[in-house]
DNA sequence: AGCACGCCGACT
DNA sequence: GTCGGCGTGCTC
């Protein structure tokens, strides 16, 4: 900071700053800046004002002079920050975000500041801790006991000190050693300098040539925006290309930023990186509380945090220093934001990257078929990894035809002797279904009534309720709705309900009446409630013999070097989706499961049931793989006008009353009128017209070109605002949506 | 979104 | 006679 008097424009004290606040208001809102509070460039402060009968915090977004008839403008009740909270690229992005989303910028805003700071906290202290060797330290080392907690203190700090971070990572009891080490004067608790003490990348894994040419065409690019698709089949070492390329990162003195999906920050993944990159690695994820969120947040925006690693929000992270961003399993749903502002953090990634100036690689071994078609027009360096790093093999497929034969839980004879077969070789088996609980439907075998949900269904489209707790309770997936199953059939009164189907739980039961003796796990949603819930499941399980049961959760994460088997039960539904976008995602979902088999020196084998063994979708993938895949479907997505050839929006609308949700869209359609190169489909009922008690329609938006697209949805969606209809709905608009529900 | 104001039903 | 239903208007 310059002496005062080097000031030589003292900044002219805003007459009006332009507020943005978290209301779904298209606009800003003007005060009087606060008494006293108008130096300095106020752009970007946080400011507490009176709005209405409340009290909000927003961000000051523009100055300007007092327009005409703005006499009785409110003032400011207090100035929050100094400085800039969120200023350059980060701020700039977030402005593109509002426009792109076409959401008010309060809004986008107030999402992407963690939400103490959006409250109005101040910021927090970060100052991180380090330990270090005092010169007695470092001649007392030899003689400390070999194997004690002090001595490997001592060994830790010898090459340079360490932050108190790092070593809660690294090693147990180090506080109590740093304590004992402290009282001899052999150690010291000192400020962490993130600029020093660089530890060297540690030694992992040699690369191979792939590995090597992919780590080479990311530092090419280092110094500028490019855009790399890391296309590498399961276990090909993508993690370890992100290793070097972050260390190399660091080595230049510039932060790194990793997404991962939901299921993919683990404990496990998190301990590897701090192993191998040697400074602390921050974590941004649901599990932490807001004042470590907001503790992180500040210490990458101070450039004290140089690598976070963490979930779609993570993408919001300041970098002033930033030097990659990696967003791994780049394909993963999870990256779309479903309620709110819908961005897709792996989008906005790569504005973010090209705003920084920094390269940015997409990684996964079943890319988006957004991603390959970039890839094809060039938008992305395309990088394959075709071999499997290390010993292992890809797993041989094997489709299982189960017409005619006789199922037990929907397991064919076939399907339960390889399981025995591997259970006999010491393996484990992985069964796969994308079903939660006991059955999907309760039947009266009577007189054909099935358990619906109250408030999901409608007369003409009802939702079956899924029979959980071993056949005792009913559960509906969509609203959450609970309720015990009934003793007889409320319409005929029949003792004859039926659980009809099979979910994981019944899958589970089975398996351990027929496989006595031998562990049974079953992982969903129902039986691991916290993050480190399936950690203690996979550990308790070890590398004995044993059978997992489990949907989507199974298919990434956690390593199992003795999973010989992966058994895929159930696929038929997804193979008759009405959405466009369903085969993709279970053809990502079935090379993500399969690539779990033989992932160590074990050869592996995948079992496919179905009744569908000649569709062309399994014919294709397994024939020819992902690719092959990918570009059989990429042609029907252009013959059909699907994205990424075509660019949508979609509006969605739900109420209480029936007739408001399609009587709002109307007259947004009324307003929308006829556009030169945009279709507008419906209102029509959304695929599911009702959930949670609450009427659903919508309205689909198509155009060949982006620009018109979004040219339409400028004029257009700020006017929705002061529709009258609008008022009786809940109304969102989402651009590029990723599900049509 | 909140929150206030405003006009019509079953309750101490 | 009041408490409270949600329609509608407004927020610099």
């Amino acid at each position: 900071m310059p002496p005062a008097e080097y000031e030589i424009h003292p900044a002219t004290p805003a007459a009006v700053w332009r507020v943005a606040l978290p209301v779904p208001l298209p606009q800003l809102f003007d005060y009087l800046p606060a008494a006293g509070a108008a130096g300095g460039n106020a752009i970007g402060c946080r400011v507490r004002v009176p709005f209405g009968t409340r009290s909000l915090v927003g961000i000051i977004a523009d100055t300007g002079p007092v327009g005409a008839g703005q006499a009785g403008l409110r003032e400011v009740t207090t100035r929050l920050d100094a400085t800039a909270l969120l200023k350059g690229e980060l701020l700039d992005s977030l402005r593109w975000l509002a426009r792109y989303t076409h959401a008010p910028l309060g809004e986008v805003l107030a999402t992407a500041l963690p939400s103490a700071l959006r409250g109005g906290e101040p910021l927090p202290e970060t100052r991180a801790w380090a330990w270090r060797l005092t010169e007695a330290g470092a001649t007392a080392r030899p003689s400390l006991r070999a194997g004690s907690r002090p001595r490997l203190l001592a060994d830790a700090l010898a090459a340079a000190p360490r932050e108190e971070a790092w070593l809660a990572g690294a090693m147990a009891g180090w506080r109590a050693a740093g304590r004992s080490l402290a009282q001899r004067g052999l150690a010291e608790r000192v400020v962490a300098d993130v600029t020093t003490a660089m530890p060297p990348l540690a030694d992992g894994p040699v690369a191979n040539p792939e590995q090597t040419a992919a780590i080479a065409a990311i530092a090419q690019t280092r110094n500028s925006f490019q855009s790399l698709l890391l296309d590498g089949v399961t276990g090909s070492g993508k993690t370890e290309v992100y290793l070097q390329a972050i260390a190399d990162c660091l080595v230049r003195g510039r932060q790194a930023l990793v997404l991962v999906p939901e299921i993919g920050l683990t404990p496990q993944m998190l301990a590897r990186f701090r192993a191998r990159l040697g400074v602390t690695v921050h974590a941004l994820h649901s599990g932490l509380n807001d004042a470590q969120r907001a503790r992180v947040w500040t210490a990458a925006s101070r450039g004290e945090a140089r690598v976070i690693v963490g979930t779609r929000s993570a993408v919001f992270t300041p970098l002033p220093e930033a030097g990659l961003i990696v967003v791994d399993e780049e394909h993963d749903a999870s990256y779309k934001q479903q309620d709110g502002i819908r961005y897709h953090a792996r989008d906005f990634a790569l504005v973010r990257a090209k705003a920084l100036d920094v390269p940015i690689v997409l990684g996964s071994a079943t890319p988006s078929l957004e991603s390959l078609h970039n890839a094809r027009l060039g938008r992305h360096v395309h990088l394959r990894l075709h071999r499997r790093a290390g010993a292992g093999t890809a797993p041989a497929v094997r489709v299982v035809d189960v017409r005619k034969r006789p199922l037990q839980a929907g397991l064919s004879p076939q399907l339960l002797e390889a399981v025995a077969a591997a259970i006999a070789a010491g393996g484990q088996v992985l069964v796969f279904k994308n079903r939660r609980g006991y059955a999907p439907v309760l039947l009266c075998h009577d007189c054909g009534w099935s358990a619906q949900c109250k408030r999901c269904s409608t007369p003409d489209h009802g939702t079956a309720m899924t029979v959980h707790a071993g056949g005792r309770r009913l559960q509906c997936h969509h609203c959450g709705a609970r309720r015990p199953v009934p003793p007889a059939c409320p319409d005929c009164g029949a003792l004859a309900l039926q659980p009809q189907g099979n979910g994981t739980e019944r899958i589970e039961e089975f398996l351990e009446q027929q496989f006595v003796g031998v562990p049974v796990l079953r992982v969903d949603r129902g039986s691991t409630r916290r993050r480190d819930g399936l950690e203690a499941l996979f550990d308790r399980l070890g590398d004995a013999p044993g059978i997992l049961v489990g949907t989507q959760m199974l298919a990434k994460g956690h390593d199992l070097p003795n999973l010989t088997l992966v058994a895929v039960v159930g696929i038929d539904e997804g193979l008759f989706s009405a959405d466009f976008r369903a085969s993709e995602r279970l053809a990502q979902l079935l090379i993500q499961v399969a690539g779990r088999a033989g992932r160590a020196t074990r050869s592996g084998e995948v079992l496919l049931q179905t009744h569908h063994p000649g569709h062309p979708l399994l014919h294709t993938l397994i024939a020819g793989g992902y690719h092959a895949f990918a570009e059989a479907e990429l042609a029907q997505r252009e013959a059909a006008g699907f994205p990424p050839f075509t660019h949508m929006a979609l509006m969605r609308a739900e109420a209480g009353r029936a007739d408001a949700p399609t009587a709002f869209l109307h007259a947004a359609r009324a307003l929308l009128g006829e556009s030169a190169g945009i279709e507008v489909h419906g209102p029509l009922p959304a695929p599911m017209p009702r959930r949670a008690g609450l009427q659903r329609a919508q309205l689909l938006l198509s155009a060949g070109d982006r620009r018109t697209l979004h040219a339409a949805l400028s004029s257009w969606v700020p006017a929705l605002y002061t529709l009258p209809e609008a008022r009786r709905v809940r109304w969102s608009l989402d651009v590029d949506p990723v599900d049509l529900y």
